[in-house]
DNA sequence: ACCTGAACACCGTTCAAGT
DNA sequence: ACCTGAACACCGTTCAAGT
């Protein structure tokens, strides 16, 4: 904002989240970015350093999307409803999944979606340790069920494969059942290693 | 092997395994793995279609080589043995978990994996859709830790940053502390789904 | 401070042609 | 059946130089 034409690393960033999410991830390379901002892309690397970089920094942006989450009084609605935060999370850009399990695998960016999970955990578990294991727990379940999804659903548009549920004249009502299906498949994983933790902590005391 | 000096499928799925684990992932490309069969890159599309399918390839040997599961008589004993033979069989190669990962995303191969963990979890639960869920859970889990794992270790190794436990003397001690503490945690969130699991089992009886 | 121009060292994939 | 040679359309990154 210095100069008109001068762009700053944000604008880079949201370029780059543009673009993710309209020709997904493979497509994203800093010269595809160069161009769709009429620069060298040479020039990118004077608002970031590298591609790895920048990736972390659109993770960053997505989970940062997530919506706050509400103490809801129960522990384990409290952390399902962070879990669901994250999920919608990545679930609003194309390879979002992929992304973040990528930075996160690198150790760059994206701890607050870990952070937003751990914070219906902590304030039932007094262990931080089981805590953090189990958070993880749930953030690996979460990146690992959309990722496939999302896959799925560019396989699907592509053709590549038929999809779970075709045949069907009722196209509509045949989607959202699909759509049921992994809502509750999600919620049914998280429920699982949260009744699983709240039995280990019944057994400690 | 009808001509010596012609190579066969599985020669060539061995070397990029070879490459994969002495290079990394990311150095395993086309035109490498060319030069190490002393071949041009073209030469490889006459055996594999693409890159992609050569991945998925090398995910079925890697998950192929997981030990052989024993019924231990406990079902959940059995479901960790299951798990823990994945994760030994994704440690076995460098990039393991990332290789097996992508490749399952896109719904390629190493299928096997999620059998290896149903075997224990089939014999107890008389639900399929639950029991597959519950797999693929596990799963997921498996493949974030290890992935997660791997590339922490591989960060260590280039100095990039500060290994967890250091300034301690006693190195190998202390590098058999980080070990048993992965693997706790390892045992520990596939303990919470079981136990989930069980749980859930339980109230429907 | 922000960007261009040119270069370096690579990619995956196709396809006619060879043996 | 298995491979070469040559090409196509790309990559990420560096770095001197420009304004």
């Amino acid at each position: 904002m210095s100069k008109p034409g001068a762009y700053t690393r944000a604008d880079v960033v949201d370029t780059a989240l543009r673009l993710l999410d309209q020709y997904g991830l493979a497509d994203l390379s800093m010269r595809r970015l160069a161009a769709e901002l009429e620069v060298q892309p040479s020039a990118l690397y004077w608002h970031v350093p590298n591609k790895q970089t920048l990736l972390a920094l659109v993770s960053d942006q997505i989970i940062g999307r997530a919506a706050p989450v509400d103490d809801l009084g129960d522990w384990k609605a409290t952390t399902l409803a962070g879990a669901t935060a994250i999920r919608n999370a990545l679930m609003a850009f194309r390879d979002g999944a992929e992304v973040v399990s990528s930075t996160l695998a690198l150790g760059l960016g994206a701890d607050g979606a870990l952070a937003r999970i751990r914070g219906g955990i902590d304030q039932y578990c007094p262990d931080a340790e089981i805590a953090r294991v189990s958070a993880e727990s749930i953030l690996f379940l979460v990146l690992g069920q959309v990722w496939h999804e999302q896959q799925r659903m560019q396989a699907d548009s592509l053709g590549v494969v038929a999809p779970a549920v075709e045949a069907n004249p009722e196209d509509a009502q045949a989607a959202s059942r699909v759509l049921q299906e992994q809502i509750d498949s999600f919620e049914f994983g998280v429920g699982l290693i949260l009744a699983g933790l709240e039995t280990r902590m019944a057994a400690v005391r």
